[in-house]
RNA sequence: GCGGAAGUGGUGAAAUGGCAAACACACUAGCCUUAGGAGCUAGCGCCGAAAGGCUUAGGGGUUCAAGUCCCCUCUUCCGCACCA
């Protein structure tokens, strides 16, 4: 053991050092020109709120993306990594009502602090290209964009019921709201309000969106899946029923229009354009629809909506069957929903659980019109929801298949005029329109006399106006700005006014990495040849939170703008990871429960390096993560064994520098083996599996072997040579999780430039190979032995070690071996009877 | 209700169908003293004095061999939830 005083490791002070080192040279994590001739690699994490303060799961989130760059550095790639803000939004305008702050200075400040966390952390970010979504000249396209799409057709403005949080005091769109409540405030009821808004026409691509989900290979299936469910693709048949001594009709939308014979009812949405009409002429009708509206809403503040008992009201009128001409009984119902299809359904209580429920409740006739294909068979019980049988009492479509049924009686339907195939979308367009100040102003002028008219170009951006006062009430901050709103319009240069709703954020991040690629160009909102570049990004990683909303509106902005000629790529990401919460005591962390751990405090006791070492240590970065203050303080003091082995013998190493390890012995050997063996398990996982616990692991067992030697390393029985390949290799591999450290002990060593740009070692598989191996003996399945044999020996050699082995001969003493199963390099299993 | 993921020591966890519990935390015992949130050594699934036996939520199955594959049940978490 070396017995001279040695160095203590002492992050608070080598974490700084390199931390200014690294701010002196800010190119050093830029990605290079397309002509550097090296294959590109776009890492990126999903862009933070500026709220002022890093959280353990930004830690953890950029902890992963960080070791994964710096990977992919010193594979030689030249690889992209940058980093901005989502820099609009609502808090910010909260905080200026409650510290009376602008929300920009707000802003601009949290930006400043979480950019201080981030260097602090040796996060290794080209701040060249950083992007902040409330500066102009980023929100400027956002209104191009806008103007673009407005051009095409695909952002338009309409009356609709929309999403009110009362809280926000603004339009959500329909992404935004979770179980009736607000994305925000998980105690605010959403509110249905009528107002005119802007809408992006999502839905022109939603065949689109949900086909290319089967090529994202690369993405978890789960949120493919949520994905698939979202879009809510339906195919089915529109059929008109006339309405009997009325002139309105009612189109109904049903997957199964092969059991229209056994429609007994029609029901409506409460909100359908009929039952308003017959609510006018009918007050008690109307007073019942309004009760059965106001059960709706208490029951969706209570947070049972959908499971709340199904509910009717008889209007007293009946409905024609286009096919029957049975005339059927049309009710109100709760259960059907007004944005879903048509807001109208025809009721099948035999075939349909829903239906046969309400018709039991309301003693509404219930009728088979499916059977069993298999005429010997017993007819199934109702409700039978099967389509695996054929139409009965069903006219002139008996005996078909429902299938069959189902294309026969829609070529009917469209032979007579009286209904369709069509494919309905659970997916809406998306509403854009905020009431809000701290957001992009939506390019539009309205004129009273040239009525909608678009910014032109050449008068973008249309800038956020400052110092404005911000308050919760009544509608848009902007409308009350009198220079803002007051302008001449672009077309007569008469009087007009500005459009005063701001945009969703989403907006801002459905694009912010193509930004990226080219964060300074004022001509357009990016370079197309530099994205076709870069793009797809190779590798995203954020929270699955974002599995619907963000990625869902990014996927539909990338095909938008390849429809524009910008890109030619049809989805932003390749691969996509979705990593675990990081929880404390087993509870997701917040300031209510008290159970939140602070980034700075942790960097503070334990170090940069520790903290992002643990957060991917002490769970595969998939999964959740129970932060343990101990096991940060372990992997601190792992880092600092690391440290102390290294500078220990970094004299020896370094004399080794130029020398060669000829012909490896003994303990060199073991450790150069050792080495070998944690290169490729490291370098494997990196390219697949991304267990970076194990990998983490892997160097702490590398590591415990090269401290378990300190007495023949102490001796000299190290050659200077094996030395230096050693360490410097213990402090590539370290790299990627503990930057600050490695790159003190790369200096340390003697090494040559930034540890980033060293190349990744290479496992020589010859040298991490065993010669000798230990193989189990089980016998009927049961350990009994483990024999030692020469690596790559074949099943013969292992078997005859397993049978002469002392225990295995003891147990087969007078039994018959029936049978040897050898697999070689792994295991032999004799059956004995 | 539907869909998905998961369930392994006191804790976080590990294990291409082939030695269950690697690596760490906590704990126990000992050593060291520049008394540090330090370092070193050893032990640490359960039963048992030992030999040995048992053990991956529970039950069944496939297999020479199952934590791993299949079926059923239970529990937890996540997503969707009257979508016609």
């Amino acid at each position: 053991m070396a017995d001279e005083k040695e160095l203590r490791y002492d992050p608070a002070v080598i974490e700084p050092k390199w931390q200014a080192r690294w701010a002196a040279d800010p190119g050093m994590y830029a990605a290079e020109p397309h002509s550097s001739g090296k294959p590109k690699y776009y890492v990126l994490e999903m862009l933070p709120y500026p709220s002022g303060q890093l959280h353990m799961g930004h830690v953890r989130n950029y902890s992963i993306g960080d070791a994964l760059a710096r990977h992919m550095w010193m594979r030689g790639y030249n690889v992209m990594h940058p980093m901005g803000w989502d820099a609009f939004g609502l808090p910010a305008e909260n905080a200026a009502l409650k510290n009376n702050t602008p929300p920009r200075e707000w802003t601009l400040a949290n930006i400043a602090a979480m950019k201080r966390q981030f260097q602090r952390l040796g996060m290794g970010f080209d701040w060249a290209t950083e992007v902040t979504t409330c500066f102009p000249d980023y929100y400027r396209w956002n209104q191009w964009f806008f103007l673009r799409m407005y051009e095409k057709g695909l952002a338009y403005r309409k009356k609709s019921k929309v999403n009110w949080c009362p809280d926000c005091a603004t339009v959500l769109a329909n992404e935004q709201v979770i179980d009736g409540r607000c994305w925000r405030h998980e105690d605010t009821i959403i509110e249905q309000r009528d107002l005119v808004q802007w809408f992006l026409r999502i839905t022109a691509y939603a065949q689109e969106l949900l086909d290319d989900l089967d090529k994202l290979e690369g993405w978890p299936e789960k949120v493919r899946t949520m994905q698939r469910n979202w879009i809510g693709r339906s195919e089915g048949t529109e059929v008109e029923f006339t309405v009997e001594n009325r002139a309105e009709k009612i189109r109904v939308f049903t997957t199964r229009v092969d059991t229209i014979f056994g429609a007994t009812s029609v029901q409506l949405a409460p909100e359908h354009p009929l039952v308003i009409a017959m609510s006018a002429e009918d007050a008690g009708l109307r007073e019942q629809v309004a009760k059965l509206l106001e059960e709706q809403k208490k029951a969706r503040e209570a947070g049972d909506i959908g499971t709340i008992e199904k509910h009717g009201i008889p209007t007293g009128k009946f409905a024609i069957n286009p096919y029957s001409s049975e005339l059927v009984p049309i009710w109100v119902a709760n259960y059907v929903l007004i944005d879903y299809g048509t807001g109208a359904i025809m009721s099948v209580p035999g075939h349909d659980e829903r239906d046969f429920e309400f018709a039991k409740k309301y003693a509404i006739p219930i009728r088979r019109v499916i059977g069993s294909a298999d005429p010997n068979a017993e007819e199934p019980e109702l409700p039978f929801v099967s389509e695996d049988g054929v139409l009965v009492n069903s006219g002139e479509f008996n005996g078909l298949g429902c299938h069959e049924a189902q294309k026969k009686l829609q070529k009917v339907a469209k032979a007579k005029g009286f209904g369709e195939a069509t494919i309905t979308f659970r997916l809406k367009d998306w509403g854009v329109s905020r009431q809000r100040y701290w957001g992009t102003p939506i390019p539009i002028i309205h004129c009273e006399k040239d009525g909608i008219v678009p910014v032109p170009d050449d008068q973008l951006p249309v800038l956020l106006p400052e110092n404005i006062e911000i308050t919760q009430q009544g509608g848009s901050p902007l409308s009350k700005v009198s220079d803002f709103v007051n302008v001449t319009c672009p077309k007569c240069k008469g009087p007009a006014k500005r459009e005063t709703d701001t945009m969703d954020t989403f907006v801002d991040s459905s694009w912010y990495f193509y930004r990226y690629t080219d964060a300074k160009n004022d001509s357009a909102p990016f370079d197309s040849k530099t994205a076709q570049y870069w793009f797809p990004i190779d590798q995203y990683i954020g929270g699955v939170e974002h599995a619907i909303l963000h990625l869902i509106y990014s996927r539909f902005w990338t095909k938008m703008m390849r429809d524009l000629g910008l890109i030619t790529n049809g989805e932003p990401v390749e691969r996509l990871f979705t990593q675990g919460m990081v929880l404390k005591d087993g509870a997701k962390m917040s300031k209510n429960r008290g159970n939140v751990v602070s980034p700075d405090e942790m960097v503070a006791r334990f170090g940069a390096d520790a903290a992002r070492m643990y957060s991917l240590f002490a769970a595969p970065p998939d999964r959740d993560l129970d932060w343990q203050e101990d096991g940060v303080a372990g992997v601190s003091r792992f880092l600092g064994r690391v440290f102390r082995i290294v500078t220990r013998y970094a004299p020896a190493a370094r004399a080794g520098a130029a020398a060669k390890a000829e012909n490896p012995q003994g303990v060199a050997l073991k450790l150069l083996r050792k080495l070998h063996q944690t290169t490729a398990k490291i370098t494997q996982d990196f390219e697949g599996r991304w267990h970076f616990n194990t990998c983490v692991a892997a160097i702490m067992e590398l590591v415990n072997e090269i401290q378990g030697a300190d007495a023949q390393l102490a001796a000299g029985e190290v050659p200077p040579a094996v030395m230096h390949e050693l360490l410097q290799t213990v402090v590539l591999l370290v790299a990627p999780f503990a930057p600050f450290l490695a790159a003190e002990l790369w200096e340390e060593l003697g090494g040559d430039g930034a540890v980033l740009r060293q190349p990744w070692p290479k496992s020589d598989p010859g040298l991490a190979k065993e010669d000798e191996i230990e193989i189990p003996v089980q016998i009927n399945g049961k350990l009994v032995s483990l024999v030692r044999v020469p690596a790559g020996s074949d099943a013969k050699v292992i078997e005859a070690s397993a049978l002469a082995e002392e225990k295995v001969k003891a147990r087969t003493a007078g039994k018959t071996v029936a049978k040897v199963i050898v697999v070689p390099g792994r295991a032999v299993n004799l059956v004995v009877k």
